[in-house]
RNA sequence: GCCGUCGUAGCUCAGUAGGUAGAGCGUCCGCCUGUUAAGCGGAAGGUCAACGGUUCGAGCCCGUUCGACGGCGCCA
């Protein structure tokens, strides 16, 4: 048996070939069946003649339905009026397992899809978004290997909950409660102490009530954390992890971007350095364009996809207005109403894929920040003991995986970047 | 949390003025020796989301509940 990929590069044209998979689609006519199959590197035409297979296999083949599992062996040749110019005339058809009635058939709704996910992802779609996916994870993994980062596995249980827990799952932990991780960063920060370059790929868990294309309930969550680089270190860090997962995808699954609709060319222009711009520039691009919008207020889904939705590659803003983020990060000495923080957005509209900023190094500022915003000092002992044991300056990122996919494969919503979206509506199947 | 749309056959949908429930696809049976999500003929298949109300009569009008989807906020 060999690959459908293997068996369309035509290399065996004339000579007998053999493939195993799943029927794609079927047709007959009279005397001849057409079987589509698929496995998991393409699809194929198929076709029994009657007197060529045994009657028992011709009544087998026209029989079988869609997602029957076969092996069929033959003779490849080429076939103007086969799909993709080339077919196997089968000498042999055999039933490895038939297949109910399959349920998702040509017509759909999201509701079906979603409901039928377990099978929905055998789709051509869904499966070449699972391998550009997993060509990102392995562009990234070269790059933080190449450049001396250490693979690290932090816990995605924590007992620590901020004073506004409504976004962290609880989980009953033993004899009391415990919360399911939003983010591994203070535990990577932790680790760069002693490996001073880490990163780790983690599920991160938030329970908002989000209903929108670009959250989900469980996401998988690319952080990185080093010791000695300031916020501008951090951002060229982004960019070349970024287009290091990109041009691997690019290098690996050409086939795949080409039928989600995404030329792997046009990636190739995503390169270092990506444009920068302050939000305070942001905020004046906006009110430009007609937004009724402030220094203070936050950049939304529409602002987001106002400021790139032109573009074709990523887009930095820096520098947000402190209540804007969170209490760990550095304060801009350069203008102190601003952190040394910076977002990610991704072109076309898709907006923000990563959040990151250089962390506060000062104990004392962290300590009086978190009584700011009424937060108890308990909680973060362990946390803030960091700065109190040879405190050095250093910076780290959060990369939502799915949000750079759903960019990358050119999809409408997130919940199409993973196989098994948790959404608050969804967790079955 | 807020705003909006929709629940009718396995699937996608239509259902006019309130008067005995329809189509295409799929399934099953038959025909067809080059189909491209083939074609032709036939058959089976329904608690119209649930509950309550109005009416001689409700898929349709009113109310409540449940579910799903689209968008915003929050965030990666």
């Amino acid at each position: 048996m060999q690959s459908i990929a293997k068996v369309l590069s035509g290399d065996s044209l004339g000579q007998p070939v053999g493939v195993h998979g799943w029927i794609y689609r079927t047709r007959s006519s009279g005397g001849i069946v057409f079987v589509v199959v698929r496995d998991s590197t393409g699809i194929i035409q198929t076709t029994m003649r009657k007197g060529v297979v045994s009657d028992a296999e011709f009544e087998l083949a026209s029989s079988a339905g869609i997602e029957s599992a076969v092996e069929v062996e033959g003779t490849l040749a080429e076939d103007k009026r086969a799909p993709g110019g080339l077919e196997i005339r089968a000498s042999k058809f055999s039933l490895v397992a038939p297949s109910e009635p399959f349920p998702i058939t040509e017509y759909q709704s999201t509701e079906l899809l979603l409901d039928q996910r377990h099978l929905w992802i055998r789709s051509r779609e869904q499966t070449a978004v699972t391998r550009i996916k997993a060509a990102m994870l392995r562009g990234g993994r070269e790059w933080f290997q190449e450049n001396d980062y250490v693979e690290v596995t932090p816990p995605m249980i924590t007992g620590v909950a901020p004073e506004d827990s409504t976004t962290l799952f609880q989980i009953k932990y033993f004899d009391r409660i415990a919360y399911l991780s939003q983010s591994a960063q203070f535990y990577l920060e932790s680790l760069i102490y002693s490996c001073e370059r880490v990163w780790a790929l983690t599920p991160s868990f938030r329970a908002e009530k989000s209903r929108t294309p670009r959250h989900l309930a469980e996401y998988w969550h690319l952080e990185m954390e080093a010791a000695w680089i300031d916020n501008d270190g951090n951002m060229k860090v982004q960019e070349e992890l970024v287009t290091a997962m990109i041009g691997r995808a690019a290098v690996d699954c050409p086939a795949e971007l080409k039928l989600l609709g995404r030329d792997a060319a046009d990636l190739g222009r995503i390169a270092p350095p990506f444009d920068r711009m302050s939000y305070e520039e942001a905020m004046a691009s906006l009110q430009k364009s007609g937004f009724d919008t402030s220094w203070g207020s936050d950049l939304g889904a529409v602002e987001e996809r106002a400021l790139t939705k032109e573009r074709d590659t990523p887009l930095f803003v820096v520098n947000y207005p402190k209540e804007l983020k969170p209490f760990y990060m550095k304060e801009n000495p350069d203008d102190h109403r601003t952190y040394k923080n910076s977002d990610l957005l991704a072109p076309e509209g898709y907006g923000e894929i990563i959040g990151g900023s250089e962390r506060e190094t000062d104990n004392s500022l962290l300590v009086d920040r978190l009584r700011e915003i009424g937060e108890s000092l308990d909680n973060y002992q362990w946390y803030l003991d960091l700065r109190k044991y040879g405190s050095v300056p250093h910076s780290g990122f959060g990369l939502g995986l799915e949000r750079m996919v759903t960019w990358v494969c050119k999809l409408e919503h997130i919940r199409d970047a993973t196989p098994f979206p948790r959404t608050v509506a969804r967790v079955y199947p």
